[in-house]
DNA sequence: GCCTATAGATTATCTTCGTCATGTATAATC
DNA sequence: GATTATACATGACGAAGATAATCTATAGGC
């Protein structure tokens, strides 16, 4: 049964959409196409029609996440003449996103998976990764403490250290180490000791 | 065709060693039953006797795997009197362990899939979290900058940007951001700006 | 209002997976 | 040296995986 125009269009999307919710919560290999389609209220016969493969959809579902995440990361962090920084971390570093990775940040969520696979991939999580970096540069520009040359380093270091805290939170199995390790990394975020 | 006990505690010693390499390498979903045993110079009917489940082999191989990385690291920071946070923050951050993740650190490589299976894989990735993070703040307390609190979260925000740079710089696929994401870390890991 | 292109359903195929039952040769025991 | 216990090999199973071919109903254009 054909459908319209626009109707394809909203499928698509809608399959990226619980793509990109499924294979954060649940790893590229824990689950399939079949499931991923009937998440998006389809059967997995019209799938290749609409991707060349599983791993082209994982392409598309982590661009989309990382758009996404990197847009609400400017949000947080426009408004704020301190850099913004602080509201970015505090939010990125909760158990609220530890405990519901199917909404948050991507490459803590499949960061590993995403080494292991093709360069469709890659490059979309390598867009992604450049784009967040540069959401925190700027806040860390705009707060004014350093030259654009450290500004930069202190930025990938800071992201690097919050993704590092969401992987060990989310793989550890004990609450108290996990909230530690969270909070530990939230006091280090510069100009931000707000806590 | 019975094997003599130190054989069988041999070959149940190289399964688990194989394992501890080859998922590091492909994941957990990424290696079969059969190709670890193959791996092991055995066929997959024995498994069973050995181990409980795949899953349950991931919890020794990890436990394996981790416990050696503790006394490596144990082992590189041990004369030094600066600390040795150093040296071990240099071996980590290098483009050889990016490139070897199958000899590497076993959170940075499993990370993510080991948040999603069960307590007995979990818990092992839990002790050995803690291992590391023992070793580090012991540098940091050994240089004596600050007090054992302090030492404590500054331990666990140099360990997490060191997972994170790691899972980063395998993520991406630019060979210039990935470099450039390593030594952003190891300029700023504490008291080794020798670089 | 008919024609045709096509999105998505149905169904099939082929592979690979984890797990398990059985067979057999040999180490351990007496 | 005979008996017993068992580690591993072989092979099979059912489930689930990705991918592909075919079918059909309808949307879009005339």
């Amino acid at each position: 049964m054909k459908v319209s125009r626009e109707q394809v269009a909203l499928n698509r999307e809608r399959i990226v959409e619980t793509a990109a919710r499924l294979f954060r919560q649940k790893g590229y290999d824990g689950i399939g196409v079949a499931d991923l389609m009937k998440g998006a209220g389809l059967t997995h016969g019209g799938f290749y029609g609409h991707f060349a493969s599983k791993e082209d959809l994982l392409a598309e579902a982590t661009a989309h996440a990382l758009q996404r995440s990197v847009q609400r990361w400017q949000e947080q962090t426009a408004g704020d003449p301190a850099g913004g920084l602080s509201e970015l971390a505090t939010n990125y570093l909760s158990t609220r996103h530890r405990d519901h990775p199917e909404n948050g940040c991507a490459i803590a969520a499949l960061g590993p998976d995403v080494a292991r696979l093709g360069p469709a991939v890659r490059s979309a999580m390598t867009a992604g990764v450049a784009g967040q970096v540069a959401v925190v540069e700027q806040c860390l520009a705009r707060d004014g403490a350093a030259d654009t040359a450290t500004a930069r380093k202190e930025a990938l270091a800071t992201y690097a250290a919050m993704v590092g805290a969401m992987v060990l939170a989310r793989a550890v199995d004990d609450e108290a180490l996990s909230q530690e390790i969270l909070a530990a990394v939230r006091a280090q975020i510069p100009a931000s000791d707000a806590s």
